[in-house]
DNA sequence: GTGCGCAGAATATGATCAAATTTTTCAGAG
DNA sequence: CTCTGAAAAATTTGATCATATTCTGCGCAC
């Protein structure tokens, strides 16, 4: 999604600034399960394992504790926040409210071959699921409901929605290891059926199955901590 | 344990750093629209102007960027972003969701106290507006609905709220330049004796529409400029 | 119109200082 | 003698700054 950030096409052969980098890399910790809700996040233990500068590195965790993504203790250290029930209320209610009507917008809009990487997405993450392969059911999981989500045309809604993922991300390792992969219906399938036929409605309804199926999984799998 | 409560109250003026206070101030300075939009923010500009090192003017320019406060081109300008047609629609979409919810679970929880911090904050605002203080009538207003929405206890919803309030905030005084503070019919009212009377649904009924309205007035406002 | 510096701004590094945490030390009670 | 617990040293980590480097935009010569 990454609607804040510098589009890289404009410019391929800019080398990208090392915040960037490291703030995307950082993204994709905390987004796919890498980092244990709790768990202590230091400057220098960043630096040390992405390799990267002291200035880099705190921008990208104050940008992350901007987007909610790490919380910062009043002693200035910075963890992964943990869910609290209330988190996850609160989260599902924004889910409901924007996904939705992401989905909704996106049947509107998209177009035959972002149709068609979606389909591809689900492919491979129907393959990951088959092979038991966490980090990459996640990691399409997240591809699909991005790339579905950017076709909406509606940057500050897909912002919004993107830090949400952010907030439960450390959660979903958890989910994972707990239900496996495998045990999960599938409403990828209908939502691809309704773009298929262009029914935005359709796709709104979908989404919204699959939030709710989402979100109670992760309650279950912290209930039972 | 006794030791160290007793040493941090001989110093209760835990020193706040830099960063933290940079954020705030360039915060004050977006969502009372002291930056127009289409301004361009430079690091060096802010070290000037807010006395501050360089490090922390960075981390706080980054968060912003990263609450989508101002916007990082191509190349490495800040600019505070110009409202579209499309973002303006968006904002006013996650402001009825998330607004009307707020007032909603806050009218079930709020105290008597913060009912009269409320009240007092609203006749701050009406005599800004009866000075055509445009500065105090925009921060008792920022004050009146943060207030409020802080009584609703739910974080999540309130720092997104918050950040949707960023995005407005730098067009805020181009509304208030072009229709004064007078003719603002009082939504404010209505939601004090919701609360009074403890109706939720009154609230974020008051809150739709104070929604709607200042929305309306943005749109018009940016519509003949 | 194209290419070449030049000024200015942003990026990034490492040093330095300050604060918090952890470890060590040590006196005294049992 | 051992164990406990608090004070103090040591270490780790965060915050800030000065400075070097890189990049962008612009003017200017050609």
């Amino acid at each position: 999604m990454l609607t804040n950030e510098a589009v890289s096409s404009v410019r391929p052969l800019a080398r990208r600034p090392a915040h960037q980098s490291v703030y995307e890399q950082l993204r994709d910790l905390i987004l796919f399960g890498e980092l244990a809700p709790g768990q202590a996040v230091t400057i220098q233990g960043l630096t040390r394992d992405l390799g990267a500068g002291m200035t880099p590195v705190r921008e990208a965790i104050r940008r992350m504790t901007s987007n909610g993504a790490l919380s910062m203790q009043g002693n200035r250290r910075v963890i992964v926040p943990e869910l609290t029930e209330s988190c996850i209320e609160q989260l599902e209610f924004m889910r409901k409210n924007l996904e939705p009507e992401l989905a909704h917008r996106a049947a509107l809009r998209i177009t035959p071959a972002a149709k068609d990487a979606l389909k591809a997405c689900d492919d491979a993450l129907n393959k990951a699921i088959a092979l038991g392969d966490i980090r990459g059911y996640l990691t399409q999981n997240y591809r699909f409901h991005s790339g579905l989500y950017a076709a909406a045309d509606a940057p500050i809604l897909l912002a919004t929605t993107d830090r949400l993922w952010l907030r439960f991300g450390p959660s979903l390792r958890v989910v994972c290891g707990r239900f496996g992969t495998a045990n999960l219906p599938d409403k990828h399938a209908e939502l691809l059926e309704a773009l298929a036929a262009g029914d935005p409605d359709a796709a709104a309804r979908a989404v919204v199955g699959d939030v709710e199926q989402g979100m109670r999984q992760i309650r279950e799998a912290l209930r039972d901590i």
